[in-house]
DNA sequence: GGACAATATACTCAAAACGAGCATTAACGG
DNA sequence: CCGTTAATGCTCGTTTTGAGTATATTGTCC
């Protein structure tokens, strides 16, 4: 397929061409490896499994919990996606819905055993989604595998029932203070501005896809104890639940992502039951998202995007007029470039 | 924090630890890769930077260009961003600005070399912007380093002077064949459903984000090269330039995240002169979307945003009344979770 | 200097989308 | 039958958007 006839008039400066043989100390220490983040939600509140790494009787000094974790195969698995899926499966007993790639994690500080000579290891994130009916699979390893509330990572991301009290009452002033910090008036300026834009204060309105943005400055504010260096005090760290190495940074951007994909393709799907309730449908969006919707407004976006079909069935159940239920209409379902589910209303942006 | 009293049940088919010592064959024969979508644009066109393989004077025997490509150091860089800037900058001289990682590609299939042994190479994309005046720089290997228009690699992402042609003429009825040639009639219409919803057939609209979704769409149906199996005939194939092992959708990945990106983060100004006109930044964008727009409500919607102050200089070099110029305000530059530039309308609904 | 070509910029107007709420309906438990 | 609870239907003012028309400012050609 190739040929090169007078490669004479190369030099030494040109770029590396794909097939060069690497270096040898390149494939040396280096590791892939596959974080999953793998989501279910019933109606309140999305739960993400995690690996508990408590050792029996250990306490505090036992270390975070993570987030499932798996070694790429590259002699077994002809894709990525293929070799997450079997490991997952294997180990849980899950059947993995919609699987997609989130971001690759490599930087070198990810480890502090890897500053020590251990292997480089560049993680691949992937988010997964299962019914929640599937979260009983799982108790195969009850011990290990445990379901988490999202919000018990990001507690200041839950604003169903109003702005968090987290966020005025600590959040807020300690990044005033981390801002006043700053070296100089414009870096003040300039926190303050990030500060506002991220966390919507001010005329900013908030915005439930920047978890990342959010968890990021928080770290960098030093108010997450994963970024809280050793010996240094922490009296300043946000109340929440802690994980290793960088796996909080992987599950928020996972949350970010599904927060904005579920508006734009019809993912949803993946994690309710085949059958349902507008109001189920609105909860669980809002669980993920993080705010309350405008019902009637949120059954008008729903209808007029074609997603779903009345099942004819009425459920009567929950101490009202009996709901209809409905289903996603298959073709929408099989296909892919579908729209999502918008958000109508109940504005935020005033607190 | 935390404390489990009771792991003692713990058992061994639990999910594997981050930091179980690799199994001795994980970390041979794999390689990272990092891949570069590197995009300039003036008013006419976006250009990437590709690698010609072509010796000179070769002819069609050639290998097809490439991205340009480096391998990842481990023990050099802290992270994969800085490894990426590090090779880039110094085989290009091209200073690079906005970088953000698109995806990590470890297909098997992606060269067909692993195949016959060589290592597994898993690649990571990164989508790279630098303005306009800094592709001269790059002249430095003029022979290797080559500036295509995006638009040579897919002719039917261009909108600008309406439905190009050759989709009505070739790729329509082309794609029409394959959907028949499925095997069930529920295949059938299920392929053509994805047909009209990918490519904005029927009552769809063409939505110019989906590049990605096209090129794959077309890879599946065998009018791409890259998708033609040896010996298997390829007269279908539809007239475009082709690239290396998978580097046309790693492309396509970046194109189409940067289609996306520019109407929700102030990404432009990476690609603009400091100072500019409304309609250079129109041009821009229309040169990026594939799509014209209407120019008063392009104009309604960036002064809307906020996103540029006026220089109070005039510029009068275009033939008619002298434009304003405008700059990014560097504040909103500085942030990043300022929004981007909408794309108002001219529909390409309706054909 | 005046018509004209070419573009910039201002303003209008109707349709659609959106936020917010009130009103009505259909069950259930006593 | 009445109160409670939720589902569903409808309204209405506000924004946003698509698509123009109108006006302003320059250079050029005669």
């Amino acid at each position: 397929m190739r040929s090169s006839s007078a490669d004479i008039f190369a030099n030494g400066s040109q770029l590396i061409e794909p097939r060069n043989a690497p270096d040898s100390d390149l494939d040396h220490g280096l590791v892939i490896g596959l974080n999953a983040v793998i989501v279910a939600s019933d109606e309140h509140s999305p739960h993400v499994l995690v690996v508990n790494n408590h050792p029996a009787g250990a306490g505090d000094d036992g270390r975070a919990a993570s987030l499932p974790f798996g070694p790429f195969h590259p002699l077994q698995h002809r894709t990525l996606e293929s070799g997450l899926r079997s490991w997952v499966e294997a180990q849980t007993a899950l059947k993995l819905g919609y699987v997609e790639q989130l971001y690759t994690f490599g930087d070198r500080d990810r480890d502090p055993e890897e500053e020590r000579g251990g292997p480089r290891v560049v993680s691949i994130g992937y988010l997964a989604l299962v019914r929640d009916a599937e979260r009983d699979s799982s108790v195969r390893n009850a011990q290990q595998n445990i379901w988490r509330s999202w919000y018990s990572f990001f507690p200041w991301e839950d604003w169903r029932e109003g702005k968090p009290d987290i966020l005025g009452a600590t959040i807020e002033p300690h990044l005033d203070a981390w801002a006043a910090r700053a070296a100089s008036a414009a870096a003040v300026r300039s926190r303050r501005t990030r500060i506002a834009q991220t966390f919507g204060i001010g005329r900013s309105p908030w915005n439930e896809e920047l978890v990342l943005e959010r968890y990021e400055l928080l770290f960098e504010a030093e108010l997450i104890v994963e970024a809280v260096r050793e010996g240094v005090c922490c009296e300043n760290v946000i109340p929440s639940t802690a994980m290793a190495l960088d796996h909080r940074r992987i599950l928020a951007t996972g949350v970010g992502r599904l927060r904005s994909k579920i508006k734009y393709r019809p993912v949803v799907f993946e994690l309710m039951p085949p059958a349902f309730t507008l109001l189920q449908l609105q909860l669980l969006v809002e669980a993920l998202s993080g705010k309350r919707l405008h019902k009637q407004n949120f059954r008008r976006l729903v209808e007029k995007t074609g997603l779903v079909e009345t099942t004819g069935q009425k459920i009567s159940d929950t101490g009202g007029r009996p709901a209809q239920q409905f289903r996603f209409r298959p073709a929408v379902v099989a296909e892919r470039q579908a729209p999502g589910v918008k958000l109508p209303g109940l504005r935020t942006t005033v607190e």
